[in-house]
DNA sequence: AATTTCACG
DNA sequence: ACGTACGTGAAATTA
């Protein structure tokens, strides 16, 4: 599976991906002007200058000068913790925090795409070229640097600016995103063998929807907006071997009302309970677990005699085999596309994996005969018990590919 | 080189 | 009493 990997990885480098540098660099002119804005704000709050961008004199600032909290939390270097999650529970405290945060926000996407992208794009196609490493993760997973296009922004409104700079090689060319849909839990479903869950993805139901109805005991027409929230956080939890306090943290709630949501959570789906705890025993055991493909993590912290160390082992017993096999299945995918695309003469390329996702640069008159190639492949690289199901999306650009 | 923060799956 | 959800890479600051 990872030599013939080799030669597909090699092609999507050599391919790249093509990028609006003019949008890029009107767009760092925006941001620019707002930051210089953002900063003025800032620092008016105070009487001398610092350095925004250094969360060692920001700390200083907020908790010794402002006093905004009498309750600061501190790193283990000793400084102030000035991190978003820290930083969003003093939003109430004092109006300079939204402005640090939204500083915050715009410095990050500036400082690590929209003004390095253009300087990467290669001058004499005009793409971005990443390099992908096979050999790199704990996992088996990819991982991609030079730059790093697996980590490009969509979450937030101004990242989904940055996603619609990647775009199609030329006018007769589109973009294809194909997505994994649910591949994690859909693989817990699998090796758990877990009746309840299998089910629900055998019927096709919003699997979030799904636990909720099951966990909270009403009927899944009647699962209600938080209910299917809080589900969905249990659900990505389990997946890292999450305990009560993690989803406590999450949802904002009593541990003793996460600690039953938990417990809730596996008595309607038990199965995955028992293959949890067989993951930590295999470890125990072996001194590794393994993926479908057998791929291994190896885990000697597993026998520590200190229990936090213990722990982070213990999690990862649960979490490798499930984010590993993941890999496992869009690296036979990816090779499975190669080999079906390569007796043909189509001049779409495979172009980007980002974990669960493949994207091609598609030329026009090939979308249909594409779109079934890579369903196809992607969803026949494996045999499970539960479907695994592809979404796809033709787009003028990455984030319009979603 | 280490630390902190934050972008993604 | 302690620490608490997995896997990455990049930028800026600090030691």
């Amino acid at each position: 599976m990872e030599m013939p990997l080799v030669e597909i990885l090699r092609s999507m480098e050599f391919e790249g991906v093509a990028i609006d540098v003019e949008g890029l660099t009107n767009y760092s002119k925006e941001l620019e002007l707002t930051l210089v804005d953002l900063e003025k704000q800032i620092k008016s709050f105070v009487d001398f200058d610092f350095n925004v961008d250094s969360p060692k004199q920001l700390g200083d600032v907020l908790f010794d000068h402002l006093k905004i909290s009498a309750k600061a939390k501190k790193t283990k270097t000793g400084q102030y913790a000035t991190s978003e999650d820290i930083l969003v529970k003093h939003e109430k405290d004092h109006e300079i925090i939204p402005m640090i945060l939204d500083y915050r926000q715009l410095r990050k996407l500036k400082s690590t795409y929209v003004d390095p992208l253009p300087t990467l794009c290669d001058a004499v196609d005009g793409r971005i070229h990443t390099s992908y490493m096979q050999t790199v993760t704990a996992t088996g997973r990819l991982s991609s640097n030079s730059p790093n296009l697996q980590n490009i922004p969509i979450r937030s409104a101004r990242g989904k600016e940055i996603r619609k700079m990647f775009i199609p090689r030329n006018e007769d060319f589109k973009l294809l995103a194909a997505d994994y849909s649910q591949i994690e839990l859909r693989i817990i479903a699998a090796l758990s063998d877990d009746k309840n869950m299998i089910e629900a993805f055998q019927k096709g139901y919003d699997i979030h929807a799904a636990t909720a109805a099951k966990v909270f005991h009403v009927p899944l027409e009647e699962v209600s907006r938080d209910q299917r929230s809080s589900a969905k956080a249990v659900n990505f939890g389990i997946i890292y071997g999450q305990g009560a306090f993690g989803l406590a943290q999450n949802l904002g709630i009593s541990r003793t009302i996460a600690k039953g949501i938990i417990d809730g959570y596996f008595e309607q789906y038990a199965s995955i309970k028992t293959y949890m705890d067989k993951a930590v025993n295999d470890a125990r055991e072996n001194g590794y677990v393994e993926t479908i493909m057998k791929r291994r993590r190896y885990l000697p912290d597993i026998t520590s005699a200190n229990a936090v160390v213990r722990g982070f082992a213990e999690r990862n017993a649960i979490n490798a085999p499930i984010q590993g096999s993941a890999a496992d299945i869009i690296k036979l995918a990816m090779v499975a596309v190669h080999e079906a695309m390569k007796n043909t003469e189509l001049k779409s390329k495979m172009i980007l994996q980002v974990h669960d996702e493949l994207v091609f640069d598609v030329h026009k008159d090939e979308i249909d005969e594409l779109k079934a190639l890579v369903k196809t492949a992607m969803e026949g690289a494996i045999k499970m018990v539960v479907p695994m199901e592809v979404e796809m999306e033709i787009g003028e650009n990455w984030l319009d590919a979603h």
